[in-house]
DNA sequence: AGAGGTACCTGGCAGC
DNA sequence: TGCTGCCAGGTACCTC
């Protein structure tokens, strides 16, 4: 489900409701994510205010006295806002007691996500340490995609898709950024000009944006923190548009898998 | 080192 | 209607 702009659009969703709260209690229905939930948690959460909450790529930060609650919404999470208790259905695994009657629930049908807890350096944590630049800020250039790519024969869809290169970039916006830059995603990372990765970044850091402001893309069922569906899915170009017109030249866009995930191009207009 | 495949899990849908 | 197989917004981990 989520990719930047939707945990995005999640993280600006809870903020206001949970910043400066005490954490009540934890309440586990499933502990089985991505990874077991740690049975210590509900003792590290207890009693704690919630000081900060931040992102970094997927993840979502949110900083307790002590330490960090680690968030993954996997393929299908997404966190909610209750301001009145609602009675948990089946894929309500985590729920967030907060003072005040706040509470923050955790769904997600099919699992991958993940609820962690880090007392150390949040910037150390193994899943956080290798992580690529954010793609909107200033560390996410041309000049460092170029480097970053020379001699890799890897489709320029999987290498801006790999969080070592750059966090954040999942399969439709990995798909919309490429029709955007006019650049066919199977085309080796290795064998792109730096004028073309220039076109490229712009485009990244533009459609990230434009998610952000439409709060993200519903598919199926993405909410975020506030309940609200996201409304990109109305401006995408190549994703899930099989067969349909390409908005620049009409052509059908096309579909193929490029390392296990769908892709969708226009064979127009994409070189 | 990099590239590719596998695994985790459930629900929805196309096709028979 | 009901079964089967495939697909899905992610990514760590394994092998070659």
């Amino acid at each position: 489900m989520p990719e930047l702009p939707e945990v995005e659009t999640t993280r600006r969703g809870i903020e206001p409701h949970v910043l400066g709260k005490t954490i009540r209690q934890l309440d586990v229905r499933q502990s089985r994510l991505r990874w077991p939930i740690p049975r210590q948690l509900a003792v590290h959460l207890k009693g704690k205010r919630i000081r900060h909450i931040a992102r970094r790529g997927k993840y979502l930060l949110i900083a307790v006295d002590g330490g960090t609650l680690i968030i993954h919404l996997g393929m299908s999470g997404s966190l909610r806002i209750l301001d009145h208790p609602k009675p948990a259905g089946p894929h309500d695994h985590v729920d967030l007691l907060l003072t005040g009657g706040t509470l923050l629930r955790f769904t997600d049908p099919r699992r991958f996500g993940a609820w962690l807890w880090t007392s150390g350096a949040i910037e150390k944590h193994p899943l956080l340490a290798n992580l690529g630049p954010e793609p909107l800020s200033g560390d996410f250039t041309a000049e460092y995609l170029h480097r970053s790519s020379r001699k890799r024969k890897a489709s320029i869809k999987s290498f801006i898709m790999n969080s070592h290169i750059v966090v954040g970039v999942g399969n439709i916006y990995a798909n919309e950024a490429l029709f955007r830059a006019r650049i066919h995603p199977a085309r080796a990372a290795g064998r792109i000009s730096l004028g073309r990765y220039e076109i490229l970044v712009t485009s990244i850091k533009e459609v990230l944006n434009a998610a952000i402001e439409q709060g993200g893309t519903t598919l199926r069922d993405f909410v975020g923190g506030e309940g609200n569906p996201g409304y990109f899915k109305q401006q995408l170009m190549a994703y899930g548009r099989t067969g349909e017109p390409c908005k620049n030249c009409g052509a059908p866009i096309r579909e193929k898998r490029l390392g296990q995930r769908s892709t969708f191009y226009c064979s127009q207009c994409q070189r």
